[in-house]
DNA sequence: AATAAAATTGACCGCAGTGGTCAAGAAAGG
DNA sequence: CCTTTCTTGACCACTGCGGTCAATTTTATT
């Protein structure tokens, strides 16, 4: 047993073949993912990764530590392929949002399972009587990426009738909702080759009419003028 | 045992005192709007209700059928309480959808299990295996009720530079975001009595600025002409 | 080749909690 | 008083769980 990055794990799981340390990984977080902690069953993650019962056990210490390990790598790759990402410094509240769904869908098409796995931890709260510091990382990365993401706004590009709180809501939620509806939209079909491309123009589509609708109206953008 | 309403219940239970028998509906839609049908648990369910085990099979004659019974139970609320409130003939689509989001909020104010059950048995597929009639009779009901909600508007009081299904899409979205972060700080705050008629102004306030933002300027509505 | 060490297996264990039963007793009705 | 209805909760068989470990195979070392 070793300590890395925070997460004492058996270092045999570190040296498997990546072929098979990927297959068990995957098996965790779907696991996780779709089950939630208490339903979710050791047996049939070895079942799903291909693996001895006892093998799991012997990479890890127990199915909380499993827990925490999932956990971890799910805040990481939401991390590393979402929230580092982001832009706070477009001062274009529309654009800002653009670029942050825009790679949050990516990342999302690339692997839902994380992004399923922290909801689903989240609101169920499993994470706080089994990994409270994960818990909390997790808190303090949503309410610090919600406070910058909403910080440092050019609220003068926005019509000046409505209050620009009211304008950063209409926005947000009109983009919450087609993204959510997109979402559930690729939930029943299956296919992991979504044409996001295509679902990109419906988006972009959308986002001219937000601007059309609680911007100034555009005397010019700068691109013609003169 | 006896059929009502195309559910078999012992005829015991209906005989009960209503103060009882409330007390086991309540608990039973409490168990299974919180759990869902898997994790639900029948002795959860009796300490809940205050009587003994043997009872709920005295008058229910296994799981499944108290599900059903929790089911119908729910889909009858809603119906009730809010599906029959709707009001297809409003032209203005935003006080017809304004009217849907009171009625709604104010019966999952009364009584929030029943909308939780069904969202919840829904989207985890407990009622197909267990109630395929039920869980059909639900579909139909949202998407009856999701067609009407969307048919007949008129559409000459949206602004006439932007289509009308990016419009409904619009105020759809808007509310919808909303009153779902309405509902989630409600769940926060405990309160059964929450004070509706202030968030009311909130929504109302919101109703007014997508009405300048998506309608026709108003030259005015008839109240002060002549 | 021989030995030691590491990796892997899956049958097995105790256990917690499940849905469901039923003999026994209490209450109510005639 | 007897009969019927209601009510209890100890009890049961069962399932699936997380976790173990003796035995076996594979790999590394000498």
């Amino acid at each position: 047993m070793v300590k890395k990055g925070g997460i004492p794990i058996t270092e045999a799981f570190y040296k498997l073949e990546p072929d098979k340390q990927q297959r068990i990984l995957e098996a965790v977080l779907k696991e996780f993912a779709t089950q939630g902690y208490d339903k979710a069953s050791t047996n049939r993650i070895v079942q799903e990764a291909g693996i001895a019962k006892g093998m799991l056990f012997y990479y890890f210490k127990n199915k909380q530590e499993l827990f925490r390990y999932a956990l971890q790598h799910s805040i990481k790759y939401l991390t590393e392929e979402y929230v580092s990402k982001l832009d706070y410094t477009e001062p274009d509240f529309i654009t800002r949002f653009q670029k942050a769904v825009e790679s949050k869908m990516q990342a999302y098409l690339k692997n839902p399972y994380p992004f399923a796995l922290l909801a689903n931890a989240y609101i169920q709260k499993d994470a706080i009587a089994i990994a409270p510091d994960l818990y909390q990382e997790l808190e303090e990365l949503t309410a610090n990426g919600l406070q910058q993401m909403f910080a440092n706004i050019d609220t003068t590009l926005f019509r000046p009738d409505l209050a620009p709180e009211h304008i950063i809501n209409l926005i947000r939620w009109t983009i919450d909702g087609w993204s959510n509806e997109t979402i559930a939209a690729l939930q029943n079909q299956d296919l992991i080759d979504y044409d996001w491309d295509t679902g990109v123009i419906d988006f972009r589509e959308l986002l001219a009419i937000l601007r059309k609708v609680l911007y100034k109206e555009e005397a010019d953008n700068g691109d013609f003028k003169g």
